[in-house]
DNA sequence: ATATTATATGAACAATCATTCATATTTGCA
DNA sequence: TGCAAATATGAATGATTGTTCATATAATAT
């Protein structure tokens, strides 16, 4: 193979990240603008401590990037490529739709 | 949320289809030609049972397309979309590498 | 028919991971 | 200092999943 083994793992990881259904609620929650975490929470009806540990997932895997304001954290998506991993993946899914 | 959760599902069973080690060999694999079962075993340097399942798991999932010569099932990526959530991983994944 | 090659499948196991619950930390304010 | 609000963390658990091994199916050739 051309690719390096760890680049596979690395996009394992990162493909991984993206791969789970509430996290793909709160990326789509940040599509438009920045939220704190607890807002998060009420807009996607899950607990707290959820949405927190996977916002820390999202933000090791530079998938979101995040800012303090007193005692809130804002949260954002941190690039165009999560933007596009979302997007096309949607495309491939709504394609899926039609013909099903 | 403005998008609906079972096209939230679906993205997450797509991305979960993409996010495994052993699957995106048998895509880089593919990227260039269609290949048979045991061809890509070979390539990827896994056994041809468990290339078998990963690639019915990926055709499954819409990812690769297939075609019977005699004894021989020669498989193929399927779509532009495939390419492009490939695409797009690596470039997120080498971007991070830079500033490591 | 039998043997051979190519691929698929089912069961089983180990490992990974999402979620919950309880608790800890941090910041702002009275 | 003490309280409240916002967020983070650790442990535990239940479910999902990648891999292996053994075996089954399908097609071709002798």
């Amino acid at each position: 193979m051309e690719i390096k083994e760890h680049v596979i793992n690395k996009m394992q990881d990162t493909l991984k990240i993206a791969s789970d259904a509430t996290r793909l609620k709160i990326m789509f929650c940040l599509l438009k603008e920045e939220k704190c975490v607890n807002d998060i929470a009420l807009e996607i009806n899950a607990s707290q401590s959820l949405v927190s540990h996977q916002l820390k997932i999202l933000k090791d895997g530079e998938f979101v990037k995040s800012r303090k304001e007193g005692t809130k954290i804002y949260y954002s998506l941190k690039d165009e490529h999560v933007r596009q991993i979302m997007e096309i993946t949607l495309e491939h899914v709504l394609e899926d739709e039609a013909h099903d």
